[in-house]
DNA sequence: AAATTCGCTTGCAATTTGCAAGTGCAAATA
DNA sequence: TATTTGCACTTGCAAATTGCAAGCGAATTT
């Protein structure tokens, strides 16, 4: 998951080397909908990621513009991790994740009514979220 | 990516833990849109996957009820593989890729008047591919 | 002043990858 | 019929990546 693995021109092949990664791909999720910021709040979340993998995606991630730091509002200590709007792009294709997720896995009831909340009107859904995350 | 690596009952953990690796979505990829379905055409696939990499990923994408081995039609030497109906199913997220790998990557007229297409109606576009594939 | 929190880095064993070569069966060719 | 080719893998091995625990410097809290 590292830069520039690929040699090939294929644009999704090229894509996937961004983020095409579980770990990548959670990262992303948390900064979406898990109301995680920090380097602590990744480390902490349910996924188990080991701290030196964390630390080497959060660099991949920024070096390919999906997210960028920012000093965080509570402390100098701190450093926020956002999306950028390249970031924020890959909105629906996080929102398809969770859709097919629903229909193959077990999930609690309240994550289940959002989907379905989402389904309804995917786009208007989307625009909701990605103005809360540019707000931000 | 073999099974079950997850403890986390997250269920997008568990749905990355099928698919979410660059080799898994670039084999589901080429089942979809690159008219591949043997072992060959994906090992002779521009990406450049390593053949052990490769049976372990259909191994993987099997097992989860992704693909679903078949009889060639043109021999008996041949295997075909091919979308089950739970594969069929991440269409949408393999078209969201494309429109974000569209949007950030240079891509041939050719592509990007497909997705063009795409966008203008993802259902009825879905749909038309999922018949595509369904009948094979 | 001391302890804790934060965002990492480092060391190391274990797993996974990437590459090349090989295997066993089916089918086409000589 | 014998032989070569094509297909779907497997195997061996070096190199890279992972997962885990421990450590580290700066900022913050006690």
């Amino acid at each position: 998951m590292e830069t520039d693995k690929t040699r090939s021109d294929c644009p999704v092949s090229r894509t996937l080397d961004v983020f095409g990664d579980k770990w990548s791909l959670l990262i992303i999720r948390d900064l979406m909908f898990g109301n995680k910021c920090t380097y602590n709040d990744f480390l902490k979340s349910d996924e188990g990621i080991a701290t030196n993998i964390l630390a080497s995606r959060l660099k991949g991630l920024e070096e390919n513009g999906i997210i960028e730091k920012s000093p965080h509002p509570d402390s100098k200590a701190k450093i926020m991790y956002k999306l950028t709007t390249k970031g924020i792009d890959l909105l629906p294709i996080i929102m398809e994740i969770y859709i097919w997720s629903e229909k193959y896995f077990p999930m609690s009831a309240e994550l289940k009514a959002i989907i379905k909340e989402a389904k309804k009107d995917k786009e208007k859904f989307a625009k909701q979220i990605a103005k809360g995350l540019k707000k931000a």
